[in-house]
DNA sequence: TGCATCATGTAATCAGTTACATGATTTT
DNA sequence: AAAATCATGTAACTGATTACATGATGCA
């Protein structure tokens, strides 16, 4: 299990409420790894109780309150040990790959519209990375500190996000090609 | 959920028993779905009392009998049903970008030798689909068969098998390099 | 007036993992 | 004699999703 440590890496990047947390898992993190604010707050609360994470209390003029969270020694300690420790690769949840093996037990055709939705949501996520990348790895904005460990690590991660979404578009091309080859030969 | 449907994909391609299916599962269709076998009896119990799939018991000499399974009319149609709907494009869970950018925190250069761990693991699975790929694709014993439709398309599920090793590889590469270069320049 | 955003949570359910359990046969 | 393979399951637990719930502010 990885989504404590998730939010710890999050946190110690910058603290924040559990709110906060959950928009950044709709972004930046989440790009690796999902969660959902119900899941998030209940963690929160386990980690509290474990002391990996300390809150205090941030009143707010015209938004409620909120409960800025961030990371003592002990949660550091515990994000360390677990960067000690083997992960096994992940095996892959690929619905799609189901799906298309199904789809010969049924009309390829039907797929089409179904894959060109995927080619779309995953074209929006690249240009979404990539806008991402202009903006903190490459634009004026950023130069080049080449002693900011955090930042070229953060880089390296979304290049994978972006090498991802590439070769993903390159293969639902070819998912397409061939679904409309086996429409024709029909 | 989708184990269901991976199941009723499996045997429409090939009946079989619970146990064969546990072992496919660590090959071929695991690639892209995994599932224990504890995990697949539940299930199958489950679809046959919903008659999604019919069992006939198999008597064996030298090995204990076991239950065959196949997928009658109402566990098609309950495949065909799925393949109608839109399923949302999956979203990653990479445990292995949770703990680059959590290194920012500990020490990056730990990493490397974790990093090569898995570099090994997908030059052998990149390895195992192309000898997969040879055997059944490319092979003298599999020659093209152009109106095979089930045939097609597992071929490419496996290539999408194929680029993401390839990508990740190339990923992984770019993140030893990474890592290199951050513990030369402190 | 109604909708979106900020902010936090509980409850119920479903899916997935880990541990435990049995027993025959075949291979080393 | 021991280990591996074939074959099937139960039980307990953990993780994740879905539904429900509240209430304030700001904007159109």
């Amino acid at each position: 299990m990885a989504l404590e440590h998730a939010i710890l890496v999050s946190l110690l990047e910058k603290p924040g409420s559990g709110y906060e947390l959950a928009r950044r898992f709709e972004r930046s993190i989440g790009y690796f790894w999902t969660a959902t604010h119900q899941q998030i707050y209940r963690v929160l609360k386990r980690m509290e109780g474990d002391g990996w994470v300390t809150v205090r209390e941030v009143p707010q003029q015209g938004r409620p309150d909120k409960k800025e969270y961030s990371v003592p020694a002990l949660g550091r300690a515990a994000l360390s040990q677990w960067l000690h420790e083997p992960i096994e690769p992940e095996s892959v949840r690929h619905d799609l790959a189901v799906k298309i093996r199904g789809a010969a037990f049924d009309d390829p055709a039907a797929l089409i519209r179904e894959v060109e939705r995927h080619y779309q949501v995953h074209t929006d996520r690249l240009a979404h990375y990539l806008a991402g990348e202009r903006r903190d790895f490459t634009g004026p904005e950023a130069p080049a500190l080449p002693d900011d460990v955090g930042r070229e690590l953060q880089h390296v991660v979304l290049r994978g996000g972006i090498a991802y979404e590439r070769m993903t578009l390159a293969w639902l091309d070819d998912v397409l090609a061939t679904l409309h080859r086996l429409r024709a030969e029909r």
